[in-house]
DNA sequence: TTGTAGGCGTTATCAT
DNA sequence: ATGATAACGCCTACAA
């Protein structure tokens, strides 16, 4: 602990200078002589000057953060989209301030007020499941502060958002389960007041009545979304001898839950029953059947949502009309729902590399 | 884009007051009458006020935010020790501000640099594998930043830390494989100028010459820590017809690597090579066979350098002694290792659940 | 119980 | 090319 640690007047006494001199040639301005300047940089790693950046982002109203808002670091899909960020982030001078919600509705509005406390210069945030109010949101926005919305959409709210196309991914794969033979589709859906959920649904939906496949009611689970969910439901269906052809489920994490179940009890996969997931979380290409699941480019939506942001930030254009970027996922066809004889109906161009 | 946000001032003069009352008012200061206190509060909302920390910090001379530094994100076990971590935190009002290396040295510096500027008040960090010298992290120590090192070790400097017994950990493991009937045991290690990976190195030749087996220079391979590392080195035992009893990865990672080449080139796992890894990763439980690893109770240890930061932080003795926190690494047998027929000389005591 | 004045470290404006 | 001064928003002696 030392006493106090040095400052621009620290410098500026050294040298018999003025505090507006030593600032100047630390900020390399053209206004100094570059004598100057290289002795004020030299008295300044003498004396172990670090720059206070609280004192400079208060004088100048602006900082160099950015904040991230997501509900959980320790799903693939977040940790990429993060590096995605980063990506972008680290060349620039701005920092990551990151903050997990754990998808719950009170973590996410004590963050984003912190973030707003700080101070902070932009906030790239991907919304909580727990989330259903958004007023929050809006606040921000209103507030000026730059903010890009990602993953989770949010239609009613005037803002840049990056996501991915949840219908088109969900229609691609629910056509794949019907080529593969599959009829009695069930379905895993996360938490309906999501758009992101109801799009995928809705996708599913629209590609059974595209290929004039009748939907029951109970084929719908909804918040399945966990691998201890999906075990449950898988459980309740063989219990109740409600054995689908397959299940599709809006998350990598409940379809593993049921494709364990499911395999434990003996069933064949994919012969009875075909499995896929939503994600393309690293494990659904190690385990076996390896799962069919939906490729959603995480770290590039991350690597937009940054990109976005920093336009936003430096082109600082008021309110402008929000920009959408919108990435269509890529169907990952695995062993756990391919049954269908190769050269028969198999459409090569759905089989993707497998990892 | 509103032209100014509100601060005390405006609160004081809608009330006709002193700033100082004010804010003295918001922070609740019994010397200010609840009468004015309820006004200020009431002032305040409809003004929609927000402090300024950056203000508020430069003046206190100290904030509320602690930086993290990790080499990933995306390790099961460093996003689940920032999980820890945030449950010790998020109670206190302290924030958390995350920055990841990619284990490179120069990102390193550079986080830590910025940390150091925005006077966070707190580090926790892991050092990445490309760091070598630690000079950039005895200045932060000797800046009198209360500092916590975390997971991978580094025993010259003297700093609060937290880490596992690899040393133990990996004797265990290695005890286990030569239990199994396993005596060629190859080592894929890290890089050898972290102690962590020395520790893990030592721990296994201990074993090994407890068991009187002897040791071959050609069984160490050093920077084996990635699935691809883990695939090309395996592919090359192959090829010199270099086939080992048993291999043990320093990393779950290069395990993997290792176990899927085996495997396709159609060896029997766990009859003809063993295979166990290090960090009990999630993936270790789905792939078949699972595989034999060492939960390092990553979130355990998160808290643990949470606490100890803490503890620093509000207690700031200067430099005391520094503490350490040991936590001893479970083994977690599973098929991937285990071959002797029950009942035999195997010890039921090794034998633990499969997650 | 409240007000006044000064300063945290920096930079922008205006002068010299 | 450099200096003096004020201000960013807040807090805290000290004074009243």
């Amino acid at each position: 602990m030392q006493p106090r640690k040095t400052t621009i007047h620290d410098i500026a006494i050294r040298l018999s200078l003025s505090a507006s001199t030593v600032s100047r040639a630390l900020n390399n301005s053209p206004r100094i002589s570059l004598k100057t300047r290289e002795k004020v940089r030299n008295a300044a790693a003498e004396l172990n000057y670090k720059p206070n950046h609280l004192a400079m982002n208060l004088r100048k109203g602006k900082g160099t953060t950015i904040g991230v808002i997501v509900p959980r670091l320790n799903r693939h899909f977040f940790s990429h989209a993060i590096s995605g960020i980063e990506s972008v982030i680290n060349p620039t001078n701005y920092n990551l301030m990151i903050c997990q919600t754990n998808e719950d509705y009170e973590t996410e509005v004590k963050g984003l007020q912190s973030f707003v406390n700080h101070r902070l210069d932009g906030i790239i945030m991907s919304i909580a499941t727990g989330t259903k109010k958004t007023g929050h949101i809006e606040y921000v926005v209103k507030e000026g502060i730059p903010l890009v919305l990602f993953d989770r959409m949010m239609g009613k709210i005037s803002v840049d958002q990056v996501f991915n196309d949840n219908f088109a991914g969900s229609y691609d794969m629910t056509k794949h389960l019907i080529e593969q033979g599959y009829r009695k589709i069930i379905y895993f859906s996360g938490p309906l007041h999501l758009e992101l959920y109801t799009d995928r649904y809705n996708g599913y939906r629209k590609a059974l009545a595209d290929s004039s496949i009748g939907f029951e009611n109970e084929w719908l689970f909804t918040d399945v979304l966990t691998q201890s969910r999906g075990e449950e439901v898988a459980k309740i269906l063989i219990k109740s001898d409600n054995i689908p052809d397959a299940i599709f489920a809006a998350s990598d994490f409940s379809a593993l839950g049921a494709l364990l179940v499911f395999k434990n009890a003996g069933y064949a996969i994919p012969g009875q029953i075909g499995i896929a997931g939503f994600a393309n979380e690293p494990f659904t290409g190690l385990i076996s059947p390896a799962m069919t699941t939906l490729e959603q480019y995480s770290e590039e939506l991350g690597r937009s949502a940054a990109r976005m942001l920093i336009e936003r930030m430096e082109f600082t254009t008021g309110l402008g009309a929000p920009n959408f970027v919108v990435v269509k996922p890529k169907l990952i066809v695995r062993g756990s729902t391919l049954r269908v004889p190769a050269g028969k109906e198999r459409n090569e161009e759905l089989i993707s590399e497998t990892v």
